[in-house]
DNA sequence: ATATGATACCGGTAGC
DNA sequence: TGCTACCGGTATCAT
């Protein structure tokens, strides 16, 4: 489940293999060719396929960035861009050949394909198809964009993070719910949600407005430790995230409540139930 | 008018 | 062995 530091890493994996190259062509797979022709916007959306392949072919790729979970691919000249989500299972990779995407499961579900001008190809490849691919003229024209939070590493982020968390809106919601909202901070999904509230001894359940600010200041700065730390350890590769050579995380092995049965610090069994329509692990003895 | 809730999108996999 | 139910982030549509 690719959320913000695994997001980072395939920025930061295709950035030196892609940028100043120019899209010569893009190709779809059957799958997605027949998802389009039965009405379904299967992974490209906002428009059909013709409409994308011709907005971007022989445009340039001139950098890559990350905002939340999104990828945005800046196309040469007037603020176009290619938007790109990854969902449940996208990966991206470069390769001259699909055979060098060595596992079955990731080669078998290629879904668009962009030749580059050094005639390598630029793959995107979603097992579940989940994840989502747009051309937009500009920002603007995605208004889903705007809505999203401070990005954690920036200087304003606990301010506005603390902030969002006094709306009304989010006043009675679960903490959880309320963190793993992309308008009070970018990037933190269920793994790095549930790793930031046991590390703050806050239960998943807790209502928001029963933080008090001291807590809400803590419960950030672990929001923004745990990211930081599952991008230094690659990411996390929990089923299917993989990065754009390939390779999997590291982040997998330091979770200590994700997915656990058994509290690494009191030995408790941890506690499964669903907040906020999620799925979430905590220990009810270290976690209030 | 705006906010909240429901639904669609999928294939791998756990569980039977 | 084969089948079914379930999972989940986001956009979009309905209420």
């Amino acid at each position: 489940m690719p959320e913000l530091p695994e997001v980072e890493h395939v920025k930061r994996g295709l950035a030196p293999k892609i940028e100043g190259l120019t899209i010569k062509e893009v190709s779809f797979s059957e799958t997605v060719i027949k998802a389009h022709e039965a009405g379904r916007k299967a992974v490209v959306k906002g428009e059909g396929l013709d409409s994308f392949k011709f907005a971007v072919e022989n445009s340039e790729i001139a950098s890559i960035e990350r905002r939340s979970k999104y990828l945005l691919f800046r196309l040469g000249g007037d603020g176009m861009l290619i938007l790109s989500h990854l969902g449940m299972t996208g990966a991206w990779f470069v390769v001259n050949e699909l055979g060098e995407i060595l596992e079955d499961r990731f080669r078998n579900h290629v879904h668009v394909i962009f030749t580059l001008s050094n005639d390598q190809k630029l793959v995107y490849s979603d097992i579940r198809r989940f994840g989502e691919m747009r051309f937009l003229p500009s920002e603007e024209a995605h208004p889903p964009l705007a809505e999203i939070g401070p990005e954690p590493f920036d200087e304003d982020a606990e301010f506005r993070f603390l902030a969002a968390l006094s709306l009304p809106k989010f006043s009675r919601k679960a903490i959880k719910e309320s963190i793993m909202h992309h308008s009070v901070i970018a990037g933190c999904g269920n793994i790095y949600a549930t790793e930031a509230l046991f590390r703050a001894g806050v239960s998943p359940k807790r209502r928001t407005d029963r933080l008090s600010l001291k807590k809400k200041r803590e419960l950030f700065q672990h929001i923004v430790d745990v990211l930081r730390e599952g991008i230094a350890a690659g990411g996390s590769s929990i089923s299917d995230y993989r990065n754009v050579n390939g390779e999997a995380g590291g982040m997998q092995e330091r979770l200590q409540m994700y997915a656990k049965s058994v509290c690494p610090v009191c030995q408790s069994p941890v506690k499964k139930a669903v907040v906020g329509g999620r799925t979430s692990h905590y220990c009810t003895t270290c976690q209030k």
